[in-house]
DNA sequence: CTGAAAGCGCTTACAG
DNA sequence: CTGAAAGCGCTTACAG
């Protein structure tokens, strides 16, 4: 490999002189030295070392972006806008997949830590119940050592933090379906150490409000895969016949149009269906999903925003809060007719 | 950050010392050091950093992923398995998306030299005719910097390839269809400049070993997305009304689905489907797709292999060739009768 | 306009 | 068993 060395040898000059001009950087120097060294730079097929830059100047123009699973429709969409911006910001990234498991998460933050990264995505890897204080030591650690971080959905402490506002998502979608007339919305929940907690409340929220009482028997709790959908729909028709069902995702809102179409029951003609976020797949399948959409585009750019003042140093850590926003598509009807009012409980 | 120095000097030591037992280098020290080392490294919350090992040693541990697309269903899961090996190995993963951009992947190809990355997995960005050429001056570029690669599907010259015989696997699947009795094969391709060649003459292939002469009326061209999928269902039911359709990726089949469902026709009842690798879509659409499934474990194994191969320098590139498999499920039947002979053409 | 020199934080052959 | 020193390839304040 070429060195700046290289270049100032062959030229007789110094690499400082180099290093100034292969870098732009602001600093008079010769017209006729400046071509001398870009053409023999060009010639010798030079390449700037990054990681000798990096020792040298303290940055490594690298972010991480630590996520749970890379096969999950939202983080797959949400690293592809988040991935975007970062190289158009001139970093790269490294992608850490924590596969769902605490201590891969923990493992990571060593890692990072080591590479000094100059900043990090966080998406918290959280499915058993001890996993949430990990994820908190877990941001502390980067901040002992001085690593910006910005978290996404979960708060923790002196961390900026975008914030998508699911429990309000989650009371929209159902005050649709109770202005549609439903008032027996089932409620498929994901693991119960995640973040669905606001979206369970903004569910049961919403039935408050309309003087509804919300129903256990209404509620059961999926792994998020399509799977798992379907088989708490299958439940759910069997033990509260509703005549809507609010997933807190896309592959088990999909579950439930599969156990829907098992049990003959026409969608959204008898069951309305609704699914959170908005993952290509919502428009694939018949019918098309009505969903809570969460904007892709917009935390990105908060992500990039929170992240560049962390590094920068300028602002205190802050939150960006960002609203989703119900997508009506073709898997909601209003509610056919008080079928089975007997077995009403609420 | 606390350095190797500020221990040496806090006991006394020298940096080399400091710098061994902390590396667990095997080079002997007293079992006091040692203890004293590490004990105030713990205590000092010493981490080593990576940037400046990589600078003394010459490598990284960084491997970088270059692909058209995170979004689409099959890299998503290729980079779920092979960056779960890569990490497995000991580096660390740059995730580098071409958004289907050959001048991007071309800008990437400059910015991993310069990060001196230890090796980059190759999976080439081709849209537009010219793309092919720019990919392999690409390839050429890195390896002139010495840079190891892996090529996924594509050949170029004098680097490793991991093979997917997708011909073979295209055959295969209408060699099915044609057992099941269909002789009128829609074929929905992808863009003209990709592999999907391969896939084509496969499917030509196995008509003609039947005495079927493909017939361009059969064949359409998509851009791989469920919406062109659709539509190209929608002109070959008009236009040549196949009683089987295969489509060169999942999307694209599901398209066909929704086409079908428009048309009142049946699947796989009037009309069977085989899709292109194996995308979790395939199994939440109804009926579940039958496809042709690419290896995905033996791949991410395949890639790592010949990657450190590559890296330690002992053998020679060499290509690594592997066989797709049918996943028979629910989008195929017996062609039902012959409907339609008078317009039958081959 | 150009350069000498120290520094970034580590590794490692060479001595002792 | 321990250390001095050079080297990895840059940057940049300081001189001239």
């Amino acid at each position: 490999m070429v060195t700046i060395y290289d270049i100032a040898r062959k030229l007789g000059l110094s690499a400082a002189t180099v290093s100034r001009v292969v870098n732009g950087v602001d600093h008079p120097v010769s017209e006729r030295t400046r071509r001398r060294i870009l053409d023999t730079a060009g010639e010798m097929g030079y390449r700037p070392n990054t990681i000798a830059k990096s020792l040298s100047r303290g940055r490594t123009q690298t972010i991480a972006i630590l996520l749970p699973s890379i096969t999950n429709d939202f983080y797959t969409q949400f690293v592809d806008v988040v991935e975007n911006k970062i190289s158009g910001a001139g970093y790269s990234t490294f992608l850490c997949n924590t596969h769902r498991d605490i201590s891969r998460e923990t493992a990571w933050i060593g890692t990072l830590i080591e590479r000094r990264v100059d900043g990090v995505v966080f998406c918290p890897t959280r499915v058993k119940p001890g996993d949430n204080a990990q994820n908190l030591n877990n941001v502390r650690e980067l901040s002992r050592h001085g690593v910006p971080v910005v978290a996404i959905g979960s708060h923790f402490g002196a961390v900026s933090q975008v914030y998508v506002d699911t429990y309000e998502g989650s009371r929209e979608a159902v005050e649709y379906l109770l202005t549609l007339g439903h008032r027996r919305i089932g409620f498929i929940d994901g693991l119960s150490a995640g973040t669905s907690r606001r979206r369970f409340r903004g569910y049961a929220d919403a039935l408050k409000k309309h003087g509804i009482t919300p129903d256990p028997l209404f509620q059961v709790h999926g792994d998020l895969s399509f799977e798992s959908g379907r088989q708490c729909a299958l439940r759910l028709l069997r033990e509260a016949s509703p005549s809507a069902v609010f997933a807190v995702n896309n592959n088990m809102a999909v579950g439930v149009l599969e156990a829907a179409r098992e049990q003959k029951i026409q969608v959204p003609g008898q069951l309305s269906v609704i699914g959170f976020d908005d993952s290509p797949v919502s428009q694939m399948v018949y019918p098309r999903l009505t969903v809570v959409r969460q904007p892709l585009e917009e935390i990105g750019k908060a992500v990039l925003g929170l992240l560049s003042e962390a590094i920068e140093g300028k602002n205190a850590p802050r939150v960006i809060r960002l609203k989703p926003q119900l997508i009506r598509r073709d898997s909601c009807a209003p509610e056919p007719e008080r079928r089975g009012q007997a077995r009403i409980r609420f």
